[in-house]
DNA sequence: CCTAGGATTGAGACCGGACTCACATCGATT
DNA sequence: AATCGATGTGAGTCCGGTCTCAATCCTAGG
């Protein structure tokens, strides 16, 4: 009953064994479970370890074990309610499967990515999540898979790189929203999105972001479908901070060519432009209507309610997490794909008809 | 230039010394770079390091440094926007001094706590940052301060433990805020917890949270000054999910003595609130008036933009990890505390006067 | 009563670095 | 030229576990 006692070092199996009268072997076989241990040597030696306040040194344990029983996520900011989401989904299954999260935050610099890849890989952890900040320039990423480490990809797919992904299907999704926005009479549609790009939109650009070329590529399809081409003047990346979202907002409703409604890439881009939009003293739908990517609670509240695409982001997060266990425990993959991640057209009251072009089909369901 | 080559096992550095044709020690050294190596040596075993692709193990080198150069991060929910910033200011700061996190969520469940502390410091962090679940049973976070591990409180004190903590004088705002309510003319103040109590509230009852604790007694004190007493009948306590807290809303809005303003304890809590108050047909603030812990972004864009107490939310978790990194590294606490935190009341529009009271004072300012 | 074979047990190697210690080496001091 | 202190260098220990291997104990079968 020495609660005090030891302030210092920890107290290892040396010390237990010495208190239990055993050997070392004896001891950590006891402390272990594992090989042949008699039965009063168990029980000495637990009490020992008990009466000692003996904790394993996970350290040492990982070291010639191999295994950490930590994985690593990197993502590009925990701050965004997007990536908190995923990164529940993959704690919560995580931690039924035993195994702790370092987190890593790039900003989505690609640099802060390669740092954080090798400091994961330095700590051995046993396999990696990794939203990759670019689509493209995955070098560091294959070298992950080519060390062999378990890989998955969340968020977005990276070019020539065979890793196990787990996204939605945005082309579809957008495909299918643009052509309800379409639907309900609008032309002028724009698209706001963060994704850093060296020049303004050309069509067919090489992005950074898969997510966002499959959104834009989705776009472009509903509107050839129709026979109409879309308006790549109204495509705005490069979008920044909350003033610069703001300005291009403003900017994109000024004028004859003004656009009738906007697709906002993530939350923190719709709540600027809900917030340009209302301090220019328009209404939301009847002067401009927006579709935002991401289903927040809040979206519900703002007059009027947010028209969304909803992603199963937890599930995103806990399918990712679920496949890298698998490939960390075993068998390399299974089943090619998990089951299908779809995002969903939220219709709230967000997307009306353009004014000029009246009631010609009715928006909302 | 073998980039490929070795597949299996890691490079270690007695590979690195057997190709530069040194001892292991020297081939430490250099790597490590301390003691002395020859330039010829060095240069050696840096381009055999290369060429093999060296990278040192950091779970080895823990071992017999015994810093693990990560920290422990314990909040009840990451999903939570609350916690997601108080996390992102962690790991800024943290990654500053070359600290990684690994980060566990309790849902607020103090056996869950437990267990994430037990295994942080079985991971042998050099450091914990705990939003603790209970500021009442806190034996194990004291067991955590006489281990001598660095640790710091975030969000909520802990009664009876003698550590840093960084949270705001809640009591303070509180009790301005509730002093502003009732000068706009409010004597049915309400406020709705999620903190879970064994029974309805007593005044001086004893809370699990110091937090909503230290709010009550603003409130109580606020009421008090005015010679009023604080009606704890619109005390709810042990909200849980979104429909139970539409339902306590209902509750409280209904009867003669409805409550005329409410108070929501965060973000999560506001959001039910609204959707209770909108669903109801009522509106805010000429029907009932409304206050939300925490500012996000979104509510500003409700309608009427929400009335809030703003908390530094991301200098609260800056703040803790530079104490806890100050704790690992040195001096045990030079300043008792560090800059203020201070929470502050953002006068948006969801506050006005009680329908029955006509503007005594204005709100608002 | 003696022995084969499984159950126990202890010594020590090992994981991959950091670091101590004793032993060179070498230019500089007197 | 002999000596001294500042490098350089390699052998080997240690961190705290896991695990191999050979030795020892026991007990049932003959």
């Amino acid at each position: 009953m020495s609660t005090d006692g030891s302030r210092r070092r920890d107290v290892t199996v040396a010390d237990v064994a010495k208190a239990a009268q055993v050997s070392k072997a004896q001891a950590a076989r006891a402390l272990g479970n594992y090989g042949a241990v008699s039965d009063d040597v168990r029980e000495r030696v637990l009490a020992a370890a008990e009466g000692l306040g003996y904790r394993p040194n996970e350290l040492a344990r990982s070291m010639n074990t191999g295994k950490s029983n930590t994985i690593g996520v990197v993502v590009g900011d925990i701050e965004n309610p997007h990536f908190g989401l995923a990164t529940r989904g993959i704690t919560d299954t995580a931690k039924k499967s035993g195994y702790n999260v370092i987190l890593i935050n790039t900003d989505e610099e690609r640099a802060a990515e390669v740092d954080a890849v090798q400091v994961l890989l330095d700590k051995r952890v046993d396999g990696l999540i990794v939203a990759p900040a670019s689509s493209v320039e995955t070098s560091h990423l294959k070298e992950v898979r080519d060390s062999g480490r378990p890989l998955v990809l969340l968020d977005r797919a990276a070019e020539g790189l065979d890793v196990e992904t787990f996204a939605v299907d945005m082309g579809t999704i957008s495909y299918e929203s643009t052509k309800y926005l379409i639907e309900a009479g609008h032309r002028r549609i724009a698209f706001v999105s963060t994704v850093r790009t060296d020049g303004p939109y050309v069509a067919g650009m090489t992005l950074d972001s898969s997510q966002i070329s499959d959104r834009l590529e989705g776009i472009r399809r509903a509107f050839e479908e129709e026979g109409l081409s879309q308006p790549i003047d109204l495509v705005r990346l490069n979008a920044g901070d909350a003033d610069s979202i703001m300005r291009i907002t403003r900017d994109l409703l000024k004028g004859p060519d003004a656009a009738t409604a906007i697709i906002a890439s993530d939350g923190l881009i719709a709540l600027s432009v809900v917030e340009a939009i209302q301090e220019s003293g328009l209404s939301i739908p009847s002067d401009v209507s927006l579709l935002m990517y991401d289903d927040f609670a809040w979206t519900r509240l703002t007059t009027p309610p947010l028209t969304v695409i909803a992603q199963p982001v937890y599930d995103m997060g806990m399918a990712a997490a679920t496949a890298l266990i698998r490939q960390i425990e075993g068998r390399k993959s299974s089943s090619p794909a998990g089951p299908p991640l779809e995002a969903r057209l939220v219709r709230r009251g967000s997307v009306g008809s353009p004014k000029d072009v009246g009631v010609l089909s009715q928006a909302g369901g």
